[in-house]
DNA sequence: AGCATGAACTTTATCCATAAAAAACAACTT
DNA sequence: AAGTTGTTTTTTATGGATAAAGTTCATGCT
């Protein structure tokens, strides 16, 4: 059966926002709903129905008002919140990441899904769609290959993000005066040096700001392939930050110092010097990431 | 139920090694036949079954011998030996390209799914697998959006593919003179001649060839996102010729002559010079897809 | 021991079923 | 007419079943 954490995450949401006083006294309409929570008004009425029915919201005459106030233990836990398809995710990249999954292993669907407690189906959906990180290989009629997260793949993953990087940035750098990405990066740039101010405690939000910082590069002059790349990186980022904490306060604060000066580059026009921090920049990201590499390979 | 497609291709492969007299007399075992129809054994034991079974071959103390003389309707047809994932892609390609589709379009694997008699799975997996195209793309919980075959596409299609050819043909003509992809690419040299000298009959072959020259540049250095965004051109430039049969000949000829320039600047190793034919290669290549794009925009 | 066949077992490709979520339709209300 | 809510229909996300194809185990033959 389909998973209800869309429903379970708008609830989430809505008590939130009940708690928070964003709905105080009386409800805003149905459709209203729908658009602040992003989801269809039939999870919305099914949302409201069970507010009302755990007197979180009163209804008279059609009216909704607020009821009870809310309680930890009203929100579903986040277990709950989350489809089939992203805990097959996070199983398959903590099998891969932390297991002794070896380069050549080969992958078994029937095996996954017993392990993950889904059906095959799901795992297959998941591993076509991984399949395009160029960590697995189909093999038609057999099974799947995992290749292996290797320093090759580190070596040609960062060949590509420079190169594409290199381009983007420089394209930016071409944009007009009055390109309110300017403003942008302007405002990146304070974020960054606040971050720097505070690293002590908030070095885990570099994370995000890099996101920002690259995906704002390629919004000079999109375009869809060099996006989806990215994800490629986000992804592989993501899953393995979460796996090597070592020296993140440290890295970070390097990653900030390199993007700022990176920034300063980009505001200053000219190539060589972008060139050059693009470039510092990108080789400090592949050393972090091969040296945890090598770390798996013991 | 899952086609039984391996089978009957491997069928009408024996048949006609059968007729081709390349297994005369007694026959060699399962595992050799295995090895060289490359299925697996219980796959080879269905087609010795049927095989006995009508007589193509005989069977007496375990030894087996040809049988009667192998007929032309004793092969499967063509359509029962591909298996349904590829006859959706096909199915899609031609729904996307000959049909009205235009950018913007929701896909709705429900109506595609009766529209060519598979399950809905069968559908979702393309799609998963087709997305990576950037032709389309997935809203959770909503469908698939439809961009559009557009010259859009088309640009940032070749702005990626310009800049992987130049690295790879730069780092091909930086090869040591012992490497054997010299000897392979004068042999695709070759080829291309022989092809231009009878361009009026075989002017079909060049998209292997191709394929076959664009490919070996690759090997040189290899990349696996290199690879695979080429297997997004090589799908692309498949569907797109299929469709488009408009002055095959004289196209095929101009790139035959644009190739044999290329490999020539190869050879040379004058980087200038293998820039420069590389972007007159690959520009005509775009303004023919280009022209075909704004045909279908009608 | 090494290879051939036979049989049993496992995994993939494919279809079908169904609850959840979205969308479309209908009936009211202001 | 535009915005509400109630109802019905359609579509997606997910589980389950099964024949085909692949793999492993067992037996027998040189």
């Amino acid at each position: 059966m389909r998973t209800d954490t869309v429903y379970k995450k708008a609830f989430n949401r809505a008590a939130s926002m009940l708690r928070d006083g964003q709905l105080a006294g009386e409800l805003p309409s149905e459709n209203e709903l729908r658009r602040r929570m992003c989801v269809s008004r039939t999870t919305v009425r099914k949302v409201l129905r069970e507010l009302v029915h755990r007197d979180l919201i009163t209804e008279r005459d059609g009216l909704r008002a607020t009821g009870r106030a809310v309680n930890d233990n009203d929100y579903y836990p986040d277990a709950e919140t989350t489809p089939r398809a992203k805990h097959v995710e996070q199983q398959f990249m903590e099998w891969m990441l932390r297991g002794d999954t070896r380069p050549g292993t080969s992958i078994n669907e029937l095996e996954l899904a017993r392990q993950f407690g889904v059906a095959t189906n799901g795992i297959r959906e998941f591993l076509i769609r991984f399949s395009r990180f160029g960590l697995i290989e189909k093999r038609p009629n057999i099974g799947w290959l995992f290749k292996g997260f290797t320093e090759e793949f580190a070596l040609e993953l960062f060949e590509i993000r420079v190169m594409f990087e290199l381009r983007s940035a420089h394209l930016f750098s071409q944009q007009p005066d009055h390109s309110p990405l300017w403003i942008k990066l302007a405002a990146l740039k304070l974020a960054h040096t606040e971050l720097l101010e505070q690293i002590e405690t908030r070095f885990h939000d570099f994370s995000s700001l890099d996101n920002q910082f690259h995906r704002l590069i390629n919004e000079a002059s999109p375009n869809r392939f060099i996006d989806d790349f990215y994800d490629i990186i986000s992804f592989i980022f993501h899953y393995h930050y979460q796996w090597n904490k070592k020296d993140e306060k440290q890295r970070n604060k390097a990653a900030l110092l390199e993007h700022i000066g990176y920034i300063d580059a980009l505001q200053s026009r000219n190539s060589a010097r972008i060139a050059k921090a693009c470039r510092t920049h990108l080789a400090s990201a592949k050393a972090t990431l091969m040296r945890s590499l090598i770390a798996l390979e013991e």
